[in-house]
DNA sequence: TTGAAAGCGCTAACAA
DNA sequence: TTGTTAGCGCTTTCAA
């Protein structure tokens, strides 16, 4: 037997029909276990493995989900795809990564491999949705569709997110309690919701501390190291510049102080920073970075686990996100400032 | 038209038979330009996406790789899986994530699904082969499988990798450079084949400079970064601690650098400190790392190459593996020892 | 509890 | 250049 064995060959050998072994497998349930038993060893022996596309083909299911991402090469996104394979894997889901670039055409095509049938559900971490189908009749909602991270205004779509502008306030609210005032924000990509969010979150701590925010405080950066530092080199070059900053992602914070290092700050002694997400280089960083947790793992095994729900034909309440908790990490690269 | 749109729709349509729509819509060459472009046309406004199931189980291909890593939550897999990406999408392939947490059954399940037809090929970067098949008579080398990055010694299948080696005397050649004499190293999980060929390089280049490697020098970590910690607390446990290490990986060198300095002992004033890789924050780490630089995304792409080459049914040299250059990233956590 | 047979949607050999 | 037709390998009615 060097060809690959069908279901075809086992029936052969073991005297039944192909609808026998087909169920035998299955475990359907409907076959004398003696025959079960027979049909099992078999396959075994044959090492028989049931061709996936036939399978699919009849019954229309793929048993793969899409993952979408912005940028693969991002390691925020490892521990969430850590989740999501192991919650996918467990369910005997296969996990289809992809990668838009942000390219709106990428975008549209992940959307329409769920409708060619290369998967069957969907998690987009993207930064916006795709453009609505060409009939105009494709109802988003009822797509098997889960969007995380709240990175898209995506009404009616179900969530798992965390709640940026809670959690951005509060490691603003940990600066104002450390002595810090002028503190200024290196924001992510506005005005994309999840960088708006956490820049409100900035807002609301500076306005409820009472602490107005000084011209030229609230630079824009694009979650990378290099913006960290360009806008942290501007912020720098401000006649009255800050005493801690809060940056919307640690990839930014780790550029800033790379700056501070370069202008000859001591953070935390001169400048306190602030980042968010807790990647996993965060503590080993120099001076280990304060920031604000995310349940990375946690995210990608809800989402997943929300997706399989969908698949399973549950209807999912599509009202309330599902709002995952975050944790200030207090670290070393923050700490009252020098004179108050 | 609320269903998904068949081949057999637009045949309807067009007046034509579905052997004249499916030899259109594969630009075959064999249909007059007039009907091919109203079957076109016709698809564009039905929004008719071929079915993958029915196609993949009629032509015996998937057009989907497999690319099987040891830890998805390994940054290092990061611009190897975007060059995969990227190159497998340029040929219409789809990246299936593999993930083994070093399991063997997992490694074989991942063989398996090459059987299934789940994927057409494989890109292999796990530590191991899986165990030969059941009837010991799948020829490992006529399966469609790439190995990258040289973690396996896998007589008889096309490789991508680096020369560790050379890079790592390179490495070290340049501590002993720097006047460095008492140089360490912290090892990957050996006996794996990568790690011993670096410790191989730092071993030659001690012996080509004349340098004894004292007992306790080389010591066995598995490229975590809290290993590495543990590692350099060992070696400056010693009597005659080092002047240098060369870390087989940037995560464990993170490790000692962070180690080091809850140990009082300055980088690179006291200690010098190599790593090996480049990851992306290397270069914002404090102080900015001197490591092996790999051409990550490179060998996504090349390994992607060279399986698309081999699925296409090119006969591929399997003798000599494709090796890709190295380059010492020369920065901050590196300098001459104080005392001579 | 089993078998016969239909058919998932597509491609390709063969005929016209 | 086009149409007819036979499957790809599987699951699932329906009938026995």
């Amino acid at each position: 037997m060097s060809e690959r064995p069908k279901i075809k060959d086992i029936a052969e050998r073991a005297g039944v029909s192909v609808a026998t072994v087909s169920r035998a497998l299955s475990d359907s349930g409907l076959v004398t276990a003696e025959t079960r038993q027979r049909i099992h060893a078999l396959a075994r022996e044959l090492n028989y493995r049931p061709n996936v596309s036939a399978r699919n083909l009849r019954t229309r299911k793929s048993m793969s989900v899409l993952l979408v991402v912005r940028d693969v090469g991002n390691p925020f996104y490892l521990d969430i795809l850590k989740g999501v394979e192991a919650t996918a894997r467990e369910a005997g889901y296969s996990v289809l990564m992809g990668n838009t670039e942000n390219d709106p055409d990428r975008e549209t095509e992940y959307f329409n491999m769920l409708r060619d049938g290369h998967a069957d559900g969907m998690i987009l971490m993207t930064g916006k949705l795709p453009p609505a189908g060409h009939d105009a009749g494709v109802d988003l909602a009822r797509l098997p569709v889960v969007v995380a991270l709240e990175m898209i205004e995506a009404a009616g779509l179900p969530h798992v997110q965390v709640d940026n502008l809670a959690a951005a306030k509060a490691a603003v609210e940990h600066l104002i309690a450390l002595g810090h005032r002028r503190i200024a924000h290196i924001a992510g990509p506005l005005p994309e919701v999840m960088a708006v969010h956490r820049r409100d979150g900035y807002r609301a701590a500076m306005h409820d501390a009472g602490l107005v925010i000084p011209d030229g405080y609230e630079v824009r950066g694009d979650y990378l190291l290099e913006t960290g530092q360009l806008c942290c080199g501007q912020l720098f070059a401000l006649s009255e510049p800050p005493t801690a900053l809060f940056a919307a992602n640690d990839e930014m914070a780790y550029g800033a102080i790379h700056e501070l290092r370069r202008l000859g700050r001591d953070v935390p002694g001169d400048v306190s920073v602030v980042g968010f997400d807790d990647l996993y280089l965060s503590k080993a960083f120099y001076p280990p970075l304060t920031t604000v947790n995310q349940p990375r793992a946690d995210i990608g095994r809800t989402a997943m686990s929300l997706l399989l729900r969908i698949l399973s034909g549950e209807e999912v309440a599509l009202a309330a996100p599902i709002v995952l908790p975050t944790a200030l990490s207090i670290r070393a690269s923050t700490a009252s400032p020098r004179h108050f």
